[in-house]
DNA sequence: AAGGTCGCCAACCGCTACGTA
DNA sequence: CTACGTAGCGGTTGGCGACCT
């Protein structure tokens, strides 16, 4: 038959952790090393149970957990490798030394999740979310008939249309220097008179789309589909925080194409 | 000043895979 | 092979402090 029960719950203690109690399990398993749950809180002196023991060790007493914000690397590693692995915190916790997978999930969904949502950037896929966006203009339109909706085209057209939002300067500079964008457009400061102005000199060719557009941002990612959004989602970001910025209300996605 | 609301995060709960008797 | 314990994981909860009205 199977091993004695791990603990009897009759008596244990639950709830917040007390210095003592952490000074007692941190001994214990500085000498005696992390392991053998079932019998280490009786060993310690402790009136836990081993899975409170193990979950209090592991997120919050092991020596080499890293405590403290999050730094800007620390959250792309986050959002990239959520974009691939999904909510497998533990995995994602693997790739960031010093962090737990309950300190990794906490920050996603108090911090990460909603500003995603705020870019209006879907959580779960990564991908622009299309409900936010008025397709009319694509649908049944030239594109379509010429089968040249490709989802990653579109989804990469919806991302800069959001970004034209929170950063049209922004927009006019990347595609500049990934050559998608060949007019020669004055660089302005921010709060620039009229920005749909701006960006109908641009001329951004599906040619360019696909041919440019799409290989620069998978060369710049180890993940493929998803991480298109990922990294221009990293871009609004970068630049939200650098910049204030107008949004203009008469935006249409033919901007961009 | 007091009560209400919100956000953060440590800790718990419940489930699953795997190991062991 | 079966039954059961253990470890690990992801989802959820509840306490607490900060902020707002």
């Amino acid at each position: 038959m199977g091993r004695t029960p791990c603990c009897d719950k009759n008596g244990l203690k639950k709830g917040p952790w007390t210095p003592e109690e952490d000074v007692k399990l941190s001994n214990y398993v500085q000498i005696h090393g992390a392991g053998n749950w079932r019998i280490l809180p009786k060993k310690a002196g402790l009136q836990r149970c081993g899975k409170s023991c193990r979950l209090r060790w592991t997120n919050y007493l092991r020596p080499d957990i890293k405590r403290g914000r999050f730094s800007f690397e620390e959250e792309e590693t986050i959002i990239q490798l959520h974009s691939v692995l999904g909510n497998k915190w533990s995995a994602i916790a693997g790739r960031l030394p010093g962090r737990t997978d309950n300190e990794i999930k906490n920050y996603w969904n108090t911090r990460i999740r909603k500003r995603l949502v705020r870019n209006g950037i879907d959580p779960v896929t990564h991908a622009p979310r299309l409900d936010l966006l008025d397709l009319s203009s694509i649908i049944g339109s030239t594109l379509c008939s010429q089968s040249l909706l490709n989802p990653q085209l579109l989804s990469l057209a919806n991302t800069l249309l959001l970004l034209k939002q929170e950063n049209p300067e922004m927009v006019l500079q990347y595609l500049q220097q990934n050559q998608i964008c060949n007019s020669q457009v004055q660089h302005q400061a921010p709060m620039i008179q009229s920005q749909s102005n701006m960006m109908t000199n641009c001329s951004i060719s599906r040619e360019n789309l696909t041919a440019s557009t799409v290989p620069f941002v998978y060369e710049n990612s180890a993940y493929s589909n998803s991480s298109s959004t990922f990294i221009i989602g990293n871009e609004i970001e970068r630049f939200n925080s650098l910049l204030e910025f107008e949004i203009p209300e008469d935006l249409n996605i033919n901007d961009f194409l």
